[in-house]
DNA sequence: CGAATTTTGATTTTGATTGTCAATATCAAT
DNA sequence: ATTGATATTGACAATCAAAATCAAAATTCG
């Protein structure tokens, strides 16, 4: 677990506390299936470590994000969703409005189109969003 | 205005009555300014049609994305925010991180290599979502 | 250890959006 | 114009994810 020395790291760096619960939190999460919410992080963190408050969990979460750890998305619902984050990878989503499911995909082409676009506009992009809604393989016949 | 004859088709269409309260919230969203919450719509509205109810401009607003006159975003906030369509052209936002400024712009590459991105993974795009989130021409030097 | 400081978690609160429902409006057929 | 079936309205309550509160507990560092 390379992450756990990063979230240390960014820890002490900030002058905040390495505590049990953020350890615990981090290591669950960073086993979690993709695109979780804080809820049902809670709930898979509380069958191992059933004292951690669902708060903390939010609390820890900002934590990671702000780490660079976890990234943080809003695909279309009302809730938020977190995802690790490995290095200092990117990528886009596509979404299934028929299934629900979300599909990861990285295309170099289109970071570098969008950057093009920004230096015609003068705006720096520090980061974007980009999903796109529709059918999947399976749902898009009928 | 012909917005509120394409209002009035739209609900005519579909069994739906056409009610003094569409055509003043639809009347005063198309003159409204750009990326308007539905509480400020109220608001402006309340100063001409003083008895139009909040739930009115939710349902209303919804019609009007769904007959097309209007389309809908999260930019980044908590809060829904809503903005006049006109014709069939499509844009995307960049958002100033700093000053909260929206610029809003157009790239039909951008849009051909979406397309060419999701053939790739068989997938079929009906709408989608790209914000650039980052420093405006006026924020970008410190 | 001991004190200063931060964190935790049960609980409450917030706030945007949606649901409820009795009163009212619309509209097609008389 | 009147009627009656149906849809709509608006005040208000409900929802629900997320943020705030705060006393008790944990961490850090000399
Ligand atoms: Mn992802
Ligand atoms: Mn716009
Ligand atoms: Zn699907
Ligand atoms: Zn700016």
């Amino acid at each position: 677990m390379n992450e756990t020395k990063t979230l240390r790291q960014y820890l002490r760096h900030r002058g905040l506390k390495v505590t049990q619960q953020r350890e615990e939190i981090a290591q669950i999460f960073l086993g979690s299936k993709r695109h979780i919410s804080a809820e049902q992080l809670h709930q898979q963190i509380r069958e191992i470590y059933p004292k951690v408050g669902l708060s903390t969990v939010y609390r820890t979460l900002k934590l990671l994000v702000e780490a660079g750890l976890a990234s943080q998305r809003r695909l279309g619902e009302r809730i938020t969703r977190f995802e690790p984050v490995a290095g200092d990878e990117h990528h886009d989503h596509f979404i299934c409005i028929n299934c629900g499911a979300i599909i990861e995909f990285e295309n170099q082409d289109l970071e570098d189109l969008q950057e093009e676009v920004a230096k015609k506009h003068k705006f720096t992009i520090l980061r974007h969003n980009l999903e796109l809604y529709g059918y999947c393989q399976k749902c898009r016949r009928r």
